[in-house]
DNA sequence: CTTAAACGTGTATTTAATTACATGTTTTAA
DNA sequence: TTAAAACATGTAATTAAATACACGTTTAAG
Protein backbone atom coordinates (compact mmCIF):
# COMPACT_ATOMS: atom_id res chain seq x y z
CA UNK A 1 0.00 0.00 0.00
CA UNK A 2 0.85 3.18 -0.78
CA UNK A 3 -0.80 4.71 2.43
CA UNK A 4 -3.79 3.69 4.38
CA UNK A 5 -6.39 4.75 2.96
CA UNK A 6 -7.67 7.38 4.60
CA UNK A 7 -9.59 9.29 1.92
CA UNK A 8 -12.23 6.92 2.26
CA UNK A 9 -12.77 7.96 6.23
CA UNK A 10 -12.84 11.60 5.23
CA UNK A 11 -15.57 11.30 2.94
CA UNK A 12 -16.97 9.05 5.65
CA UNK A 13 -16.76 11.75 7.85
CA UNK A 14 -18.22 14.20 5.47
CA UNK A 15 -21.06 12.01 4.74
CA UNK A 16 -21.92 11.54 8.26
CA UNK A 17 -22.67 14.91 8.48
CA UNK A 18 -24.65 15.88 5.70
CA UNK A 19 -25.43 14.18 2.29
CA UNK A 20 -23.37 15.47 -0.09
CA UNK A 21 -22.60 15.20 -3.79
CA UNK A 22 -19.11 13.83 -5.58
CA UNK A 23 -18.12 17.85 -6.28
CA UNK A 24 -19.26 18.96 -2.69
CA UNK A 25 -16.72 16.63 -1.17
CA UNK A 26 -13.88 17.59 -4.18
CA UNK A 27 -14.93 21.38 -3.25
CA UNK A 28 -14.40 20.14 0.96
CA UNK A 29 -10.82 19.68 0.10
CA UNK A 30 -10.55 23.42 -2.29
CA UNK A 31 -12.05 24.79 1.91
CA UNK A 32 -11.83 23.72 5.60
CA UNK A 33 -10.06 20.41 4.81
CA UNK A 34 -7.81 21.54 2.32
CA UNK A 35 -5.84 22.91 5.31
CA UNK A 36 -4.62 20.04 6.21
CA UNK A 37 -5.40 17.51 3.28
CA UNK A 38 -5.70 17.05 0.07
CA UNK A 39 -7.79 15.26 -2.37
CA UNK A 40 -8.88 15.25 -6.39
CA UNK A 41 -11.76 14.45 -7.70
CA UNK A 42 -10.29 11.73 -9.86
CA UNK A 43 -9.26 10.27 -7.04
CA UNK A 44 -12.80 10.55 -5.07
CA UNK A 45 -15.65 9.89 -8.05
CA UNK A 46 -14.28 5.87 -7.92
CA UNK A 47 -13.75 5.74 -4.54
CA UNK A 48 -17.07 7.01 -3.48
CA UNK A 49 -18.02 3.83 -6.24
CA UNK A 50 -15.93 1.31 -4.12
CA UNK A 51 -17.86 2.71 -1.02
CA UNK A 52 -21.21 2.09 -2.61
CA UNK A 53 -20.35 -1.38 -3.49
CA UNK A 54 -19.10 -1.76 -0.13
CA UNK A 55 -21.94 -1.06 1.15
CA UNK A 56 -20.85 2.28 2.81
CA UNK A 57 -22.63 5.00 1.66
CA UNK A 58 -25.66 4.98 -0.46
CA UNK A 59 -26.70 7.37 -3.58
CA UNK A 60 -29.89 8.95 -4.48
CA UNK A 61 -30.22 10.51 -8.25
CA UNK A 62 -31.20 14.47 -7.69
CA UNK A 63 -32.36 16.48 -11.10
CA UNK A 64 -31.04 20.32 -11.04
CA UNK A 65 -32.30 22.05 -13.55
CA UNK A 66 -33.77 20.44 -16.83
CA UNK A 67 -31.48 17.41 -16.99
CA UNK A 68 -28.41 17.53 -14.85
CA UNK A 69 -28.12 14.55 -12.87
CA UNK A 70 -26.28 14.86 -9.17
CA UNK A 71 -25.34 11.93 -7.67
CA UNK A 72 -26.25 12.53 -3.82
CA UNK A 73 -24.38 10.27 -1.26
CA UNK A 74 -25.17 9.37 2.12
CA UNK A 75 -23.74 7.41 5.08
CA UNK A 76 -25.35 3.83 5.49
CA UNK A 77 -25.73 2.13 9.25
CA UNK A 78 -22.52 0.19 7.77
CA UNK A 79 -20.80 2.94 7.32
CA UNK A 80 -21.66 5.04 9.92
CA UNK A 81 -20.11 2.13 11.88
CA UNK A 82 -17.16 1.84 10.11
CA UNK A 83 -16.32 5.69 10.54
CA UNK A 84 -17.03 4.92 14.48
CA UNK A 85 -14.94 2.11 14.67
CA UNK A 86 -11.63 4.59 12.89
CA UNK A 87 -12.50 6.87 15.24
CA UNK A 88 -12.08 5.03 18.32
CA UNK A 89 -9.47 2.61 16.99
CA UNK A 90 -6.16 3.92 18.27
CA UNK A 91 -4.17 6.21 16.33
CA UNK A 92 -0.37 5.59 17.04
CA UNK A 93 1.66 6.49 13.62
CA UNK A 94 3.18 10.19 14.16
CA UNK A 95 3.66 10.52 10.94
CA UNK A 96 6.53 12.50 9.87
CA UNK A 97 5.61 14.98 8.08
CA UNK A 98 7.59 15.47 4.39
CA UNK A 99 8.72 18.91 4.35
CA UNK A 100 10.56 20.11 1.53
CA UNK A 101 12.78 22.52 3.13
CA UNK A 102 13.83 20.60 5.90
CA UNK A 103 15.23 17.56 3.77
CA UNK A 104 16.99 20.58 1.64
CA UNK A 105 17.94 22.18 5.14
CA UNK A 106 19.17 18.42 5.94
CA UNK A 107 22.23 18.62 3.38
CA UNK A 108 23.73 22.01 4.06
CA UNK A 109 26.56 20.78 6.42
CA UNK A 110 28.31 24.64 6.51
CA UNK A 111 26.96 26.98 9.13
CA UNK A 112 28.70 29.67 7.17
CA UNK A 113 26.72 28.31 3.80
CA UNK A 114 25.50 31.62 1.51
CA UNK A 115 22.13 30.00 0.77
CA UNK A 116 21.16 29.53 4.19
CA UNK A 117 20.00 33.06 5.03
CA UNK A 118 18.05 33.66 1.73
CA UNK A 119 16.41 30.08 2.32
CA UNK A 120 15.08 31.02 5.86
CA UNK A 121 14.49 34.25 5.13
CA UNK A 122 11.98 32.64 1.73
CA UNK A 123 10.71 30.11 4.79
CA UNK A 124 9.60 32.65 7.22
CA UNK A 125 7.59 34.59 4.62
CA UNK A 126 5.77 31.29 3.63
CA UNK A 127 5.07 30.44 7.24
CA UNK A 128 4.33 34.65 8.20
CA UNK A 129 1.64 34.32 5.39
CA UNK A 130 0.08 30.82 6.65
CA UNK A 131 -0.43 32.14 10.10
CA UNK A 132 -1.89 35.07 8.76
CA UNK A 133 -4.10 33.01 6.74
CA UNK A 134 -4.68 30.71 9.31
CA UNK A 135 -5.58 34.16 12.04
CA UNK A 136 -8.07 34.74 9.37
CA UNK A 137 -9.56 31.73 9.17
CA UNK A 138 -9.94 31.61 13.00
CA UNK A 139 -11.66 34.65 13.18
CA UNK A 140 -13.96 34.25 10.22
CA UNK A 141 -14.93 30.56 11.60
CA UNK A 142 -14.50 30.79 15.19
CA UNK A 143 -15.22 34.28 16.26
CA UNK A 144 -17.57 33.32 19.46
CA UNK A 145 -17.60 30.69 21.92
CA UNK A 146 -20.75 28.82 20.37
CA UNK A 147 -19.11 28.36 16.85
CA UNK A 148 -16.24 27.15 18.46
CA UNK A 149 -17.94 24.44 20.60
CA UNK A 150 -20.42 23.45 17.56
CA UNK A 151 -17.63 22.23 15.62
CA UNK A 152 -14.77 21.58 18.16
CA UNK A 153 -12.77 18.95 16.62
CA UNK A 154 -12.28 22.24 13.98
CA UNK A 155 -12.01 24.66 16.60
CA UNK A 156 -8.84 22.66 17.87
CA UNK A 157 -7.06 21.79 14.71
CA UNK A 158 -7.37 25.59 13.49
CA UNK A 159 -5.59 26.50 17.14
CA UNK A 160 -2.80 24.13 16.43
CA UNK A 161 -2.63 24.73 13.42
CA UNK A 162 -1.72 27.99 14.20
CA UNK A 163 0.71 27.88 16.89
CA UNK A 164 2.46 25.13 14.30
CA UNK A 165 3.08 28.13 12.49
CA UNK A 166 3.78 30.15 15.09
CA UNK A 167 6.22 28.03 16.02
CA UNK A 168 7.50 27.38 12.74
CA UNK A 169 8.21 30.82 12.20
CA UNK A 170 9.67 31.47 15.37
CA UNK A 171 12.79 28.76 14.98
CA UNK A 172 13.21 30.14 11.66
CA UNK A 173 13.07 33.74 13.65
CA UNK A 174 16.05 32.74 16.13
CA UNK A 175 17.56 30.80 13.47
CA UNK A 176 18.45 33.99 11.73
CA UNK A 177 19.77 35.22 13.79
CA UNK A 178 22.43 32.81 14.62
CA UNK A 179 23.00 32.84 10.85
CA UNK A 180 24.70 36.03 10.01
CA UNK B 1 2.46 11.85 -10.24
CA UNK B 2 2.18 10.77 -6.67
CA UNK B 3 5.08 13.17 -5.48
CA UNK B 4 7.71 15.08 -6.91
CA UNK B 5 10.38 12.15 -6.46
CA UNK B 6 12.19 13.68 -3.55
CA UNK B 7 14.05 10.36 -2.66
CA UNK B 8 16.33 10.67 -5.65
CA UNK B 9 17.27 14.26 -4.23
CA UNK B 10 17.79 12.57 -0.64
CA UNK B 11 20.08 9.77 -2.70
CA UNK B 12 22.23 12.54 -4.24
CA UNK B 13 22.54 14.37 -1.06
CA UNK B 14 23.35 11.10 0.69
CA UNK B 15 26.20 10.40 -2.09
CA UNK B 16 27.19 13.97 -1.60
CA UNK B 17 28.67 13.19 1.61
CA UNK B 18 30.13 9.88 1.26
CA UNK B 19 30.09 6.98 -0.98
CA UNK B 20 27.68 4.08 -0.20
CA UNK B 21 26.21 1.07 -1.45
CA UNK B 22 21.64 0.59 -1.45
CA UNK B 23 21.72 -1.24 1.41
CA UNK B 24 23.93 1.86 3.07
CA UNK B 25 21.07 4.47 1.76
CA UNK B 26 18.24 1.84 2.70
CA UNK B 27 20.30 2.22 6.81
CA UNK B 28 20.10 5.82 6.79
CA UNK B 29 16.82 5.84 6.79
CA UNK B 30 16.03 3.82 9.76
CA UNK B 31 18.46 6.25 11.45
CA UNK B 32 19.26 9.86 11.26
CA UNK B 33 17.08 10.86 8.07
CA UNK B 34 14.39 8.07 9.41
CA UNK B 35 13.47 10.96 11.84
CA UNK B 36 11.46 13.25 8.89
CA UNK B 37 11.68 11.31 5.90
CA UNK B 38 11.07 7.34 5.03
CA UNK B 39 11.99 4.73 2.26
CA UNK B 40 12.25 1.28 1.55
CA UNK B 41 15.43 -1.01 0.06
CA UNK B 42 12.30 -1.90 -2.65
CA UNK B 43 12.47 1.80 -4.19
CA UNK B 44 15.99 2.80 -3.17
CA UNK B 45 17.57 -0.30 -5.28
CA UNK B 46 15.60 0.30 -9.01
CA UNK B 47 16.12 4.37 -8.56
CA UNK B 48 19.81 3.88 -7.91
CA UNK B 49 19.62 1.97 -11.14
CA UNK B 50 17.44 4.99 -12.76
CA UNK B 51 19.45 7.80 -11.51
CA UNK B 52 22.83 5.63 -12.95
CA UNK B 53 21.10 5.91 -16.27
CA UNK B 54 20.46 9.31 -16.04
CA UNK B 55 23.78 9.60 -15.15
CA UNK B 56 23.47 11.21 -11.99
CA UNK B 57 25.05 8.60 -9.83
CA UNK B 58 28.14 5.68 -10.79
CA UNK B 59 28.72 2.94 -9.00
CA UNK B 60 32.47 0.44 -8.63
CA UNK B 61 32.22 -2.99 -7.73
CA UNK B 62 33.85 -3.51 -4.19
CA UNK B 63 34.04 -7.57 -3.24
CA UNK B 64 33.74 -8.01 0.45
CA UNK B 65 35.52 -11.47 1.74
CA UNK B 66 35.44 -14.33 -1.06
CA UNK B 67 32.80 -13.33 -3.46
CA UNK B 68 30.06 -10.82 -1.86
CA UNK B 69 29.69 -7.96 -4.76
CA UNK B 70 29.01 -4.71 -3.61
CA UNK B 71 28.02 -2.00 -5.52
CA UNK B 72 28.98 1.21 -4.43
CA UNK B 73 27.56 4.61 -5.77
CA UNK B 74 28.71 7.75 -6.25
CA UNK B 75 27.97 10.98 -7.25
CA UNK B 76 28.95 12.44 -10.75
CA UNK B 77 29.33 16.20 -11.75
CA UNK B 78 26.39 16.15 -13.33
CA UNK B 79 24.37 14.57 -10.23
CA UNK B 80 26.69 17.18 -7.95
CA UNK B 81 24.84 20.22 -10.32
CA UNK B 82 21.46 18.74 -9.62
CA UNK B 83 21.75 18.28 -6.53
CA UNK B 84 23.23 22.05 -6.01
CA UNK B 85 20.31 22.87 -8.71
CA UNK B 86 17.72 21.26 -6.22
CA UNK B 87 18.72 22.56 -3.20
CA UNK B 88 18.93 26.44 -4.55
CA UNK B 89 15.93 26.07 -6.42
CA UNK B 90 12.57 28.00 -4.51
CA UNK B 91 10.56 25.95 -2.11
CA UNK B 92 7.41 26.73 -1.83
CA UNK B 93 5.54 23.60 -1.14
CA UNK B 94 4.58 23.98 2.49
CA UNK B 95 3.34 20.31 3.03
CA UNK B 96 -0.04 19.92 4.60
CA UNK B 97 1.62 16.98 7.21
CA UNK B 98 -0.90 14.14 7.13
CA UNK B 99 -1.32 13.83 10.41
CA UNK B 100 -4.21 11.22 11.00
CA UNK B 101 -5.20 12.06 14.86
CA UNK B 102 -5.79 15.43 13.61
CA UNK B 103 -8.27 13.97 10.61
CA UNK B 104 -9.99 12.39 13.52
CA UNK B 105 -10.12 15.56 15.50
CA UNK B 106 -11.81 17.10 12.79
CA UNK B 107 -14.78 14.55 12.99
CA UNK B 108 -15.15 15.27 16.59
CA UNK B 109 -17.74 18.16 16.91
CA UNK B 110 -19.07 17.59 20.44
CA UNK B 111 -16.72 19.32 22.56
CA UNK B 112 -18.20 16.97 25.35
CA UNK B 113 -17.54 13.89 23.34
CA UNK B 114 -16.66 11.37 25.72
CA UNK B 115 -13.93 9.76 23.19
CA UNK B 116 -12.06 13.14 23.52
CA UNK B 117 -10.04 13.07 26.33
CA UNK B 118 -8.91 9.31 25.99
CA UNK B 119 -7.56 10.39 22.36
CA UNK B 120 -5.65 13.62 23.40
CA UNK B 121 -3.97 11.37 26.10
CA UNK B 122 -3.01 8.61 24.14
CA UNK B 123 -1.50 11.51 21.38
CA UNK B 124 0.39 13.33 24.54
CA UNK B 125 1.66 9.95 25.92
CA UNK B 126 3.08 9.88 22.08
CA UNK B 127 4.59 13.03 21.76
CA UNK B 128 5.93 13.27 24.72
CA UNK B 129 7.77 10.15 24.04
CA UNK B 130 9.26 11.37 20.64
CA UNK B 131 10.05 14.16 22.76
CA UNK B 132 12.31 12.11 24.68
CA UNK B 133 13.76 10.57 21.78
CA UNK B 134 14.28 13.77 20.30
CA UNK B 135 16.17 15.87 23.06
CA UNK B 136 18.30 11.99 23.56
CA UNK B 137 19.56 12.54 19.89
CA UNK B 138 20.27 15.98 20.24
CA UNK B 139 22.63 15.18 23.10
CA UNK B 140 24.14 12.34 21.90
CA UNK B 141 25.03 14.07 18.26
CA UNK B 142 25.30 17.61 18.78
CA UNK B 143 26.76 17.75 23.08
CA UNK B 144 29.45 20.42 21.78
CA UNK B 145 29.43 23.61 19.51
CA UNK B 146 31.67 22.03 17.10
CA UNK B 147 29.22 19.37 16.23
CA UNK B 148 26.85 21.17 15.85
CA UNK B 149 28.60 23.82 13.45
CA UNK B 150 29.80 20.41 11.45
CA UNK B 151 26.56 19.61 10.43
CA UNK B 152 24.44 22.30 10.58
CA UNK B 153 21.34 21.98 8.51
CA UNK B 154 20.95 18.58 11.01
CA UNK B 155 21.48 20.37 13.89
CA UNK B 156 18.47 22.68 13.06
CA UNK B 157 16.38 20.41 12.07
CA UNK B 158 16.80 18.36 15.08
CA UNK B 159 15.84 21.64 16.91
CA UNK B 160 12.93 22.24 14.82
CA UNK B 161 11.43 18.99 15.50
CA UNK B 162 12.15 19.38 19.35
CA UNK B 163 10.45 22.32 19.22
CA UNK B 164 7.32 20.56 17.35
CA UNK B 165 6.90 18.64 19.49
CA UNK B 166 7.19 20.44 22.86
CA UNK B 167 4.56 22.99 20.85
CA UNK B 168 2.02 19.70 19.98
CA UNK B 169 2.64 18.40 23.50
CA UNK B 170 2.12 21.50 25.21
CA UNK B 171 -1.18 22.35 23.13
CA UNK B 172 -2.56 18.94 23.77
CA UNK B 173 -1.72 19.28 27.36
CA UNK B 174 -3.83 23.05 26.89
CA UNK B 175 -6.39 21.07 25.50
CA UNK B 176 -6.99 18.39 27.89
CA UNK B 177 -7.30 21.43 30.46
CA UNK B 178 -10.32 22.46 28.83
CA UNK B 179 -12.05 18.87 28.12
CA UNK B 180 -12.72 18.30 31.65
C1' DC C 1 31.33 -25.28 14.66
C1' DT C 2 27.10 -23.70 14.00
C1' DT C 3 23.59 -20.54 13.82
C1' DA C 4 21.54 -16.13 14.06
C1' DA C 5 22.00 -11.46 12.90
C1' DA C 6 23.45 -8.33 9.85
C1' DC C 7 24.95 -7.42 5.20
C1' DG C 8 23.67 -7.05 0.44
C1' DT C 9 20.68 -6.86 -3.89
C1' DG C 10 17.13 -7.45 -6.36
C1' DT C 11 11.78 -8.35 -8.34
C1' DA C 12 6.58 -8.67 -8.11
C1' DT C 13 2.30 -7.10 -6.69
C1' DT C 14 -0.78 -3.89 -5.16
C1' DT C 15 -2.51 0.53 -3.86
C1' DA C 16 -2.46 5.57 -3.61
C1' DA C 17 -2.32 9.65 -5.79
C1' DT C 18 -1.33 13.17 -9.45
C1' DT C 19 -2.04 15.09 -13.98
C1' DA C 20 -4.31 15.05 -18.04
C1' DC C 21 -8.08 13.88 -20.91
C1' DA C 22 -13.04 14.13 -21.72
C1' DT C 23 -17.81 15.75 -21.70
C1' DG C 24 -21.82 18.08 -20.60
C1' DT C 25 -25.20 21.43 -17.72
C1' DT C 26 -26.53 25.45 -15.05
C1' DT C 27 -26.02 29.89 -13.28
C1' DT C 28 -24.49 34.48 -13.14
C1' DA C 29 -22.72 38.66 -14.68
C1' DA C 30 -21.57 41.78 -18.40
C1' DT D 1 -27.96 37.25 -25.08
C1' DT D 2 -23.88 35.42 -24.71
C1' DA D 3 -19.84 34.05 -22.57
C1' DA D 4 -17.44 32.77 -18.51
C1' DA D 5 -17.54 30.61 -14.18
C1' DA D 6 -19.18 27.20 -11.50
C1' DC D 7 -21.47 22.81 -11.26
C1' DA D 8 -21.16 17.89 -12.14
C1' DT D 9 -19.06 13.29 -13.30
C1' DG D 10 -16.29 10.39 -15.04
C1' DT D 11 -11.71 7.71 -17.30
C1' DA D 12 -6.70 7.15 -18.69
C1' DA D 13 -2.02 7.24 -17.94
C1' DT D 14 1.70 7.67 -15.04
C1' DT D 15 4.35 7.65 -10.89
C1' DA D 16 5.20 6.83 -5.97
C1' DA D 17 5.37 3.89 -2.44
C1' DA D 18 4.36 -0.05 0.60
C1' DT D 19 4.43 -5.04 1.39
C1' DA D 20 5.82 -9.36 0.20
C1' DC D 21 8.67 -12.53 -2.17
C1' DA D 22 13.28 -14.15 -3.15
C1' DC D 23 18.14 -15.30 -2.82
C1' DG D 24 22.76 -15.37 -1.27
C1' DT D 25 27.11 -13.86 1.84
C1' DT D 26 29.64 -12.44 5.90
C1' DT D 27 30.37 -11.73 10.62
C1' DA D 28 29.94 -12.28 15.39
C1' DA D 29 28.46 -14.68 19.30
C1' DG D 30 27.54 -18.83 21.79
Amino acid sequence: MAQKNKLQYIILGLLSEHELTGYDIAKAFTADIGEFWNANHSQIYPLLKRLETAGLITHQLSITGEKLKKKVYSLTAVGQAQLQEWLHEPTTELTASKDEFILKLYFIQDAHDPSLQPMLTEQLLLHQAKLVHLQKQMTRKFANKASQLANYGHYLILQHAIDREQGYADWLTATLKNVD
